[in-house]
DNA sequence: AATTATATTAAAATAGTTCTAAACTGTTGA
DNA sequence: TCAACAGTTTAGAACTATTTTAATATAATT
């Protein structure tokens, strides 16, 4: 099945017809060789240096939203004011690099199974996920 | 030492004079039996609630932002389109119900020790916190 | 008490996100 | 062939959490 071929299920299986812009903005999240994170500013942004295609930030957000609906991106908790976005849809987890700003995967396999002991009534866990924020580390102890 | 001189102690230590309406952010905050989670708007509902103090949301804004500073509180990494704040400062992880849109505090304890194997070059880890998703628990399996 | 530094506040500004409504496009079937 | 329709795109407005501004008020210092 051809690149644009897989774009055009993942669309419709989203619920979404395959339009010039919604295919563009498949070629980006999924073309590339590595998954990645990104946020709607530089989605929009990719889309702009790479494409003569102008794509309202609405329709960004439309397909965007979609596709995490449909289980193709993840949002990652973060306490920032903007959303982080996810092209890596398997279960990991996160360094969150606290100078750059920056997502790290780290697979799950590099975590050992997280047991929590504490059981809430009437509930089950649907996810767990680590995030470990990261500095930079200087020896230097003046 | 009284309640309201530790409260004016945290402000000064959190580089903040104590006025009226720091002390009653203090008394919302660290007067409770059990520590919590809130929202700001939260917050500025029980002030209203139990003073007939008015405090300006600028004013809540600066001063948790003081506190957080400082350590006396904690933001919470959620995806959130706002912030939730911890009154629980020690290491701790949480459950989020994400059907009542609440956190819930599960102790480092009850959590065996998280092992990160991958390593990045030059950085370090400042925190570890595990974020839990439940939802409820329904067995029917029609 | 006077002086100075800091705080409070209402209101405006900012920024991410969502909504709206009008113009547009592709498909269908008369 | 082409009118009608369903769905799409878009600019811009609306919304909302948070931050900033700048005038007024309060606290600390002398
Ligand atoms: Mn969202
Ligand atoms: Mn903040
Ligand atoms: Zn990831
Ligand atoms: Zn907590």
């Amino acid at each position: 099945m051809s690149y644009a071929e897989q774009y055009i299920e993942k669309l419709r299986k989203s619920g979404l017809r395959p339009t010039k812009q919604r295919v563009k903005i498949c070629e980006v999240l999924f073309d590339a060789e590595k998954t990645f994170h990104f946020t709607i500013k530089e989605l929009v942004k990719i889309i702009e240096n790479q494409a003569n295609i102008k794509v309202s930030l609405a329709t960004v957000y439309n397909t965007v939203h979609a596709f995490i609906k449909r289980g193709y991106l993840k949002e990652i908790p973060l306490n920032a004011s903007q959303s982080y976005y996810d092209t890596n849809v398997t279960h990991h987890h996160h360094f969150f690099d606290e100078e750059d700003n920056k997502l790290i995967d780290i697979d799950q396999d590099d975590v050992d199974e997280i047991n929590i002991r504490k059981k809430i009534p009437g509930k089950k866990i649907r996810s767990v996920e680590v995030i470990a924020k990261i500095v930079s580390d200087n020896q230097s102890q003046k």
